[in-house]
DNA sequence: GCGGGGAGTCTGGCATGTTACATTTCAGCT
DNA sequence: AGCTGAAATGTAACATGCCAGACTCCCCGC
C-alpha cells in the first residue's frame, strides 16, 4: 500500500473526474442551458469514454443541484430555483464564516502575502476592466482564505456551494459599481484577519456575504421578470 | 414528467442507497472495525445484488471520510484519523451554528413544542439509563433544529459531518456526567432559540460543540494510547 | 544471506449488455 | 369529440465482462 493519499491522486484524474468537470464547466457557464437533456449516450460518445463514468459524473452534479435525476425517465440541467441558490448561500455562509474565523486566529506572514497578492492583482483586473480574470481572483481569494485550514473536504464542500451561485450571476445584468464594492469589502476581510480578532474577521465575512445576498436576490429576481415576461 | 421529486423518492430506496444505508451503519457501530477490507464481490453476494450498487455505495462512503480508496489496490474502512475527525466536527460547528442563528429567526410554536417533547424525552432516557436511546434524541433533536430551515442538502451535509464523529464515541471511555451536561447544554440551546435572540442562540450552540470537541479530544487520546500501548 | 526483479493475484475503473419503469402515444371504445 | 388503456419509446439503474495497475512473494543472481 504505497499510494500515500487514498481516492485518486491528483496527476491522474480519472475519466468520471473528467467528465465532472467538463460537464459543470458547461452548465456554470451556461453552454448547457438550464433544463437542457443529459443524454448519457451522447455524452460518452462525444468525450470518448463510456456510459458508466459518465452516470457517475452526472450523480455527482445532482448532489450539487446542478443537475436533476428523474429515474427511469432523464437527467436535466436543473432550472435556477431560488431555494437552491439561497441554500447554497447558505452552505457558503456557514463555512466560510467559520472558516475565516479559525484562519483568523492562526494566519501567517506568508498567508498574508499570498493575500495581498490576490488583492492587487484584483484591483489591476479592474483597472483594465478584465471581469472574468477578476471573478477567477475573487474565487482564489475566497479559496486562499480557506484552504489554509488544511480542511481538504470542507473545501471541496465550499466549491460544491459555490457552482450555484454561477449562473444567477451570469445570467442577471451586472450592477454598476458592485465590482469596487466588491474589492472593498475583501480588503476588509483581509484586513480583518490581520488584525488577529475572530470576531472581527468574521463580522467582516459576513458583511461581504450578505451583500453578496443582496445582490443574488437581485438576480433572481431579475430572471424571474425575464421567465415571465417570455411567458405572458 | 409526474415524479414532482427529482434524484430518489424516499419511499422507493435505490439499491445503491440501500447498500450505501448498511454499510454505513456498519461502520458507525464498528461492526467493520476500522482498516477492515471492503470486498465488493463479497459484499455484493452478501446483499444480493451486483457490484455496480457497491461499488457507487463506496464512492458515496469515501466522499465522508469513512472509507479509504485505493484505486487498484482496494477500499478499506478509513482508521479513526484525528484530522478527519477535526474536520468534520468544523463542518458540523460551522453548519449548525449558522442554522441555529437563522431558525431563531423563524421559530414558531410548532417548532418549540417538538424542541421540548424532545427534551423531555431525553430527560426520561437519561433517567432510565437508557444511553442509546439518549444518543439518538439528541441526533433527533440536532436534526429537529437544522430541518426547519428547509434546506434539505446542507441537512445532508450535517449528517454526513457526524458520521465520523460517532466512531470516537464508540470506542472511547463514557466520561461521568457528560450526558446530564449534554442535556444541560441542549437545554439552554432549546432556551436560546426561544429567546428569539439569534447570537445568544448561537453562542449556547457554539458552547455545545465546543463541549463536544473536548469530548473528542479526550476519546482520540484515549484511542491514541490505546494503539501506541498495543504496539508497545 | 541478501537484494532485486518478474510472474501471479487481487483490485478498482471502465465498457457494455440487460432490465424495469416513467412517460408518451395512439388505437379503440363510448 | 373525448376518454381510456395498451403498446411503444426512451431512460436510469443494474448486472456482468474486461483490463490495467498495484501489491505479494518467491526465485534467481550476487
Amino acid at each position: 500500500m504505497s499510494s500515500l493519499s487514498p481516492t485518486a491522486s491528483p496527476q491522474d484524474p480519472s475519466k468520471a473526474e473528467r467528465v465532472y468537470r467538463e460537464l459543470r464547466r458547461r452548465i456554470r457557464e451556461l453552454a448547457l442551458p438550464p433544463g437542457a437533456p443529459l443524454r448519457k449516450e451522447e455524452i460518452a460518445l462525444e468525450l470518448g469514454v463510456s456510459r458508466a463514468p459518465v452516470s457517475e459524473a452526472i450523480t455527482r452534479l445532482a448532489d450539487e443541484a446542478l443537475v436533476d435525476i428523474f429515474p427511469q425517465h432523464g437527467s436535466f440541467v436543473a432550472p435556477i430555483r431560488a431555494e437552491d441558490v439561497r441554500e447554497s448561500l447558505f452552505i457558503r455562509t456557514a463555512l466560510e464564516v467559520e472558516g475565516i474565523r479559525r484562519v483568523t486566529l492562526t494566519a501567517d506572514a506568508d498567508l498574508m502575502a499570498r493575500l495581498e497578492d490576490n488583492l492587487a492583482a484584483q484591483a489591476a483586473a479592474l483597472q483594465s476592466g478584465d471581469l472574468v480574470l477578476f471573478y477567477d481572483l475573487d474565487e482564489a481569494l475566497h479559496a486562499a482564505i480557506f484552504s489554509a485550514l488544511k480542511a481538504p473536504r470542507a473545501l471541496r464542500l465550499l466549491d460544491a456551494a459555490r457552482a450555484p451561485l454561477d449562473r444567477p450571476r451570469r445570467i442577471g445584468l451586472p450592477e454598476a459599481g458592485r465590482p469596487e464594492a466588491t474589492l472593498a469589502e475583501h480588503r476588509r476581510m483581509v484586513d480583518a484577519i490581520a488584525s488577529g480578532d475572530p470576531e472581527f474577521a468574521a463580522a467582516a465575512m459576513r458583511a461581504h456575504l450578505a451583500m453578496v445576498a443582496r445582490s443574488v436576490e437581485r438576480e433572481l429576481t431579475q430572471i424571474e421578470t425575464a421567465q415571465t415576461t417570455a411567458r405572458g
